[in-house]
DNA sequence: GGCTATAGATAAGA
DNA sequence: TCTTATCTATAGCC
């Protein structure tokens, strides 16, 4: 793989292989000549760099992005992983796969409840390394945990809801009953699981079984 | 494409096919022969469902996450968007892409700074809309503002680098100076802008230019 | 981890 | 959007 099939690092128009008699399909036993009959170039190999013409960069934008999102789905269903994903397009609109938010709060609630008193890395007892709802509260400064959790659930009520709200300026909601709803592809039975992406909190301690 | 090769949509080990020959490799005239002498199977089409099989399941979530990231890298490069992604393995075990912890605040913050007070959805006004850095700070109620900031700013904190103290359990920190740093894929130079994935705060406000 | 051959994604063009 | 021809990701193995 990566084989560099030719010197087309300069731009991917490289004027050669005019597209002759344009009406043999495929099954053409196609030998070593250099003339190749197609009907279109076919997908191209691009760069990955900013692709300046805006009309383009809004199709691939959307192709890639869709795609995106389908191959998270996939992911998340066939190893049973919990996933986010927030896309900013260039210009502040907001694409989100996932329930973003609950995965966020999950996300957040990971990181040690002490915040600026940290210590360090030297913590290294179970206590404060589970999550913050299996952990004893006498273990947590009452303030800090309390400001947390406020913290916590006042944005994990805004992240959900308030975007939606906002429908009507350019952030887009991209969180369906299916994570992806792509015309012409409708999920299998099987990703009705994808439900409960982010369904509850799963009891799975940290270091409980073995690692992924 | 989806033609449904076959009815394999059962197990896919569906014992035909066994191998012949196993000393050819490509560039070899097949015609339409039943059998096709190849040394390996190849990609074989799955069925998106959890994997149930433990060592499957997690080679398969190391790949694909190794892709999706990828794809990631990509989008965001080519054209410019601001990608987060954040995947909980089946047991706890966290991997992020882009600097996860930028955009979540930017993702936040696109949230109406109104929490419990806020009135519904007829806050037309533009005000509301933009991100609080361009609203004029007299139109938010000082205490919530003052709140979600500290409360933003503490998580800010927390998700970029506590995360990372906590390396000796199974969380991974997946955000190295690339994005993507897996092996055989060394990121082209028109990459390293990806190092601005979620640097400072875009001035573009929302609804400024065409959509994306 | 690395290798093949195939399944799947997608750049161009219509 | 829809199609076509290619490029790229990856399932099954070692």
């Amino acid at each position: 793989m990566e084989e560099e099939r030719e010197t087309s690092t300069m731009t991917c128009l490289t004027p050669k292989d005019p597209l002759q008699s344009p009406n043999m399909l495929v099954s053409q036993p196609k030998k070593e000549t250099t003339q190749t009959p197609k009907t279109t170039r076919g997908r191209q190999k691009i760069e990955i760099k900013i692709i300046e013409e805006e009309t383009k960069r809004q199709v691939t934008f959307s192709k890639r992005r869709r795609g995106l999102f389908k191959k998270s789905a996939e992911l998340s269903v066939l190893t049973g992983a919990k996933i986010a994903v927030i896309t900013f397009s260039k210009c502040g609109r907001i694409y989100r796969f996932g329930h973003v938010d609950a995965l966020i709060d999950k996300y957040l609630r990971k990181s040690p409840v002490k915040l600026e008193g940290y210590s360090g890395d030297n913590v290294a007892d179970e206590e404060s390394r589970r999550p913050w709802w299996e952990r004893p509260v006498e273990s947590v400064p009452e303030e800090e945990l309390e400001e947390y959790m406020a913290a916590l659930s006042m944005l994990r009520e805004n992240i959900g809801k308030k975007i939606v709200a906002m429908g009507n300026d350019r952030t887009v909601e991209m969180v369906p009953a299916w994570p992806i709803n792509v015309m012409g592809w409708k999920p299998p039975m099987d990703m009705q699981n994808l439900e409960n992406l982010t369904d509850g909190i799963t009891r799975c301690r940290v270091g409980d079984q073995n690692g992924d």
